[in-house]
DNA sequence: CGATCTGATAATATCGATTACAATAAAATA
DNA sequence: TATTTTATTGTAATCGATATTATCAGATCG
């Protein structure tokens, strides 16, 4: 019994005569042998693991994204490094460093803060890259992205149904390519609706909670009248929350409210937030299938970019007609 | 210039020569060079990297120990894998059998599931071993737990003080030892204040909404009077005010509850939910630190055994006084 | 019966970093 | 100048698994 024909038993090559294997196997039990994955991974140049950068886990959308992930990895058997960049932006950049020194077999990024230059360049230097949340073109980069557009006018136009007219838009971060989407899908359902668009009824915030409360505080501020506000996030639709309690604003009654996300709390809290479903644990777990698919065989391409659908929840947050 | 030289400078041995020293490191910046972890690691035997086994991230008292952990192993140059069994005890074994194989040079155990034997059984493999929220009695693993007795008798207390005489409880797992603890806890507040112990007024759950949901339910059909309810973790107390909004029991007036760990729906939920707080960042981070300690040097050890302080926080769940 | 082929196994080079030891050059000393 | 020290650098073994090549029975064939 030689190191190769454990190796060969071990990866199941059939040059192995039934007797041997059957020894060998009976041995590995007895020794309670481990094949040891670095020396593995030096050899073959695989770690059979992905690394996944994302900037905020606490934030449940990712956590549901990243579930996916998961799961699918660990289905196609491989490993999951999670780098939870907790909201700092310069702790990404030590994570890439980090995944690039391990040697992952690739990297799924969940996070808006790199911008696609940094991910391209990733490609650049041989990685096997991926990104939720965000279309690349021209890139071999695998993505899954919403409609953002399409978010905003189902939104707005629920609103709308509701007999809102003046509905004001709470952005993210203004240059977040989801605050951009969908101040473009906000613009077009008014335009559609033959409605004004007010710029004075946009605020920008930062997809946090405290952003979403300091947005409307700002917005009743200005004293510009509106029934209705479509906040970037759920996060900042319960800083909106917070604000009418302090105002002692009544939702829906005085102010409709819808968010983004349908994280967790969008249940508990009283009137239950309307928001829009996506489906974030199919989204996580469709991109880490492409991306393995493509780090096994790099001749075979198939469909890069995903656009996945998602759906307006209605609850008490924006039922209160007006029109009636 | 030499594979070992360039091996001396990356590892900071003064046998260079400061000229050479340079000359490497300029190499190194111009080749773009990166160690190879895989090499490192099979040569040295050691990974540099702590595995995390969590019975559930989602659950967000879990999600705030594992922030410290990964903090602290960060800022001690160790990284941090994370195994999410997703709630699934098979996972766990699984994951378990992940880490040994890729020889992470220490486990932290972040759950209720797996038995103190089994986590024995590791350190007897010799694998360094840590566990946190519960006291494992001779063996060499670091530990971080709260003390349960304490948490039960200040909110039976709280709600004795409130004017309460029939308070509820809704356990975890039987077989959990927060549970068994917290269950202690509140029959010795119980007996010291002088109220009768009643053996109906105990309802078991699952530490999940929908078990303190139907434990109430349970409680509400067996027809014995009870004015507060102490739910053994706060998913448990959701579950709570679920049932309660479905029978139309106004909460604190008709009853008033009382969760543990502080989750952040708490604060979002009407009333707002009193509950213990727990160190749980403080407790994650302590206990990384005390294994990566040991793991380093294995002669010294200080303190193995770590309780940390817990308090209520009093919300509007429990604030209305039956003495008045 | 010798030559060739085949199936099974052993030997060995390799991956990249570390490290004990050897080698060399430079400096210090006799 | 010869010799010893010291400082610096190179050589080669090593970690454990894998892939390629070599080896060696038996089987098959002319």
């Amino acid at each position: 019994m030689s190191v190769a024909t454990v190796s060969r038993v071990l990866n199941g090559s059939k040059l192995v005569n039934e007797k041997t294997r059957n020894r060998v196997l009976e041995s590995i039990k007895e020794l309670n042998y481990t094949p040891n994955a670095a020396a593995k991974t030096l050899r073959s140049k695989r770690t059979m693991t992905i690394g996944v950068v994302v900037s905020d886990i606490e934030v449940s959308y990712y956590a549901e994204i990243i579930k996916g992930i998961e799961n699918m990895a660990n289905s196609l058997h491989y490993n999951v490094i999670i780098c939870d960049a907790q909201n700092q932006k310069e702790k990404e950049a030590g994570f890439i460093f980090l995944l690039q020194n391990r040697t992952v077999d690739g990297m799924i990024f969940v996070t808006p803060s790199l911008s696609n230059q940094e991910l391209i360049a990733l490609v650049e230097e041989g990685y096997n890259v991926a990104v939720v949340g965000r279309l690349i073109e021209h890139a071999d980069i695998p993505c899954i992205h919403t409609d953002n557009v399409k978010i905003a006018r189902d939104v707005v136009n629920h609103l709308i149904e509701q007999g809102h007219e003046r509905i004001a838009f709470l952005s993210g971060y203004a240059d977040a390519i989801d605050s951009y989407e969908r101040l473009e899908g906000y613009m077009k359902a008014l335009r559609d609706a033959g409605l004004p668009f007010v710029p004075n009824l946009i605020e920008n915030g930062d997809f946090n909670e405290d952003g979403g409360h300091l947005a409307l505080l700002r917005l009743f501020d200005k004293k510009v009248p509106f029934t209705a506000v479509f906040a970037a996030n759920d996060e900042m639709a319960l800083g909106v929350y917070r604000a009418c309690r302090e105002l002692s604003v009544s939702i829906p009654e005085q102010l409709a409210v819808v968010g983004v996300d349908n994280i967790r709390i969008t249940k508990y809290v009283t009137p239950r937030l309307s928001t829009i479903e996506q489906p974030k644990y199919t989204m996580g777990a469709l991109l880490a299938e492409k991306l393995i698919d493509r780090m096994k065989d790099d001749v075979y391409r198939d469909q890069r970019v995903f656009c996945v659908e998602s759906k307006l929840l209605v609850r008490e947050s924006s039922l209160f007609n007006r029109k009636q």
